[in-house]
DNA sequence: GCGTCCGATGTAATCGATTACACGAACCTC
DNA sequence: GAGGTTCGTGTAATCGATTACATCGGACGC
């Protein structure tokens, strides 16, 4: 690999000239530009990247830790992610924490050790070495949430409108003429969850003559198949069921099947997020659309406005969501 | 952040001890050591990593690309390759090429600027200044591929028996008395989808009476919808279909009801990779599993074999496979 | 008691860039 | 034409680690 010396020497010109043409190339005069330039072409030349952030106390790094890659929901967020930071000149570190708080560390000490300029952390939990870097900090810690809200974590954070995307599916079955809904929400640690559940209880209190049977599921295929059941085997049964993932509503979808009963003529379903299965199932699944690339490319634009400076407060971005109506739900059967 | 300079102030010793300590504890004479270790701990020192890589010339990164990353079967993938490089000791930097050439080159200069000390790539295009690289060091190049074989590239793999894999989907298929069998390839650019059109072929060859009829889709759901409704409106129709990835059968089930046929009673179907979702559709999926983690697992072990110099050849390791039977397959009806 | 060797530690060069500061030439200005 | 700018470029310090080589003191052999 040749280095700046190598360069400087092919140009006949110090290394000083030769870092300027190609950080500032305005300070150096046209015919020198020109020399370097073609030296740098000559030979092939990029810059060592080790040594140039060991000087500038950059990396150009980003490291984005999320709590489960192989889920759709967060690897298309981690898409847009990837999207964005490549495109304004970085580089993504990926982290799967698989949900450890031990991983969760281990990355945080990587941003404190200044292995990456900034830290986007998809999930709801902060680690504490970080809440302190955030608190002592403020609206400059290079650290950004995405998909939930947590004003009290003091960082900034994209996501939906969770309350009101979940009291929107309830209206929806609501409208529908459903009364009897059971609800599978996810683990009430993360905030989303509990934001979600929120909306669901106002839409209940404002349309519900029915209490609503609640379970608690942890987002997986699993656990949507036996809460379901679970809300199934209710007397008398919800004509209709929420799950707050799709991969749950998956699992509903089976729950459904196994107790011989019909989706929608007998339960109708809506499931959160609309990951690119949702469309395809039998039948198509309602659900709420949350905008994955956008809330990718939203946390990056977050985290380059924290690392140039360009803030004085934490921000939080709500980006639209929307309520995909398709056959999975439908008017309840009297009976 | 604390620099050695501090811990070697701190601990009464020269910078070189304190780096002795850290890296050849033996090295040091015990009461050294637990001062110098005591003074690590009271600053929280951590070693600058851009300034130990500008020395040694390893970054302790390894650099991912792949096609697609929200697509499920690369993010299991990925996953192995996060835990087995983490576990390592090494990060991951993440590259989505989305397929396109360009991308791939970006990625592939950041390796040429050693911003990674190795390249582990899934899909099959080996960008050519890789390729020169790669014929360049030989074995000693720290590139490696993931999920396809193509012995050409010169660079280790690992992966599974994509040529019998699909031939025993077949014959499962001719064993249940299907004869009139439609099957869904991938993009036949890429060698894995060569390969298990040559197993389909053989076994085809071996047992069909009855000519194959081939699609080539994408390994999207959209192809697999779209070519397997091409298939199903020949005269006569198949009664199974095999997709080359569980994504087209997901499509392929929709095209079968879209026919107002039933999955399994008119067409049976195999999928190909098991992905999280396969045994949760409507029929449960028939399909040929591929370790996803494990694969990941062995292409980091791969990797590091060749940065360890522990190699003199290039070497492909294939990984078992399974073809796990479900419901979505079953004797063709006679009629 | 002297020379040798070894283990423990220190000194300082080095990796490859960036950038503050210095310098000289050319060009104005009055 | 003396003094002041501006412009283009070079000199050299610096970032924070690693490591070859030097040094020193003590143990050991004869």
């Amino acid at each position: 690999m040749a280095t700046i010396q190598d360069v400087a020497r092919d140009a006949g010109v110090s290394t000083a000239t030769v870092s300027r043409v190609l950080s500032a190339p305005e300070r150096v005069a046209e015919p020198t530009r020109a020399r370097v330039m073609a030296a740098v072409e000559r030979l092939g030349y990029a810059p060592n990247t080790a040594a140039k952030s060991l000087r500038t106390l950059r990396t150009g790094k980003i490291l984005v830790t999320v709590p489960d890659i192989s889920n759709p929901f967060f690897s298309q967020v981690i898409r847009g992610v990837e999207e964005a930071a490549s495109a304004a000149g970085y580089s993504v570190l990926l982290g799967d924490t698989r949900h450890e708080e031990e991983r969760e560390e281990q990355y945080a000490a990587m941003l404190r050790r200044k292995e990456a300029d900034g830290l986007i952390f998809l999930g709801h939990r902060l680690p504490d070495s970080l809440a302190e870097l955030a608190a002592a900090l403020g609206p400059r810690a290079p650290i950004v949430n995405g998909c939930e809200f947590s004003p009290e974590l003091g960082v900034p954070s994209a996501h939906i409108d969770n309350e009101r995307a979940a009291a929107e599916a309830m209206e929806h079955l609501y409208g529908l003429g459903h009364s009897r809904i059971g609800v599978v929400t996810g683990p009430l640690a993360s905030p989303l969850s509990r934001d979600r559940l929120t909306g669901v209880q106002a839409a209940a209190a404002r349309r519900g003559r029915w209490a609503l049977q609640v379970a608690q599921g942890d987002f997986s295929i699993e656990s949507g198949l036996e809460q379901t059941l679970g809300l199934l085997d209710a007397d008398p049964p919800p004509t209709a069921v929420f799950c707050f993932s799709d991969e749950m509503a998956m699992g509903a979808l089976e729950a459904i099947r196994r107790r011989g009963l019909k989706c929608p003529a007998d339960v109708s379903l809506v499931g959160f997020d609309d990951i690119r299965y949702a469309r395809h199932l039998d039948p198509p699944l309602t659900t709420v659309s949350q905008p994955m690339p956008a809330i990718g490319h939203e946390v990056v634009r977050l985290l380059l406005d924290v690392l140039a400076g360009r803030v004085d407060t934490v921000r939080h971005v709500t980006l639209a969501h929307r309520l995909v109506i398709r056959a999975s739900t439908a008017a309840p059967t009297r009976g």
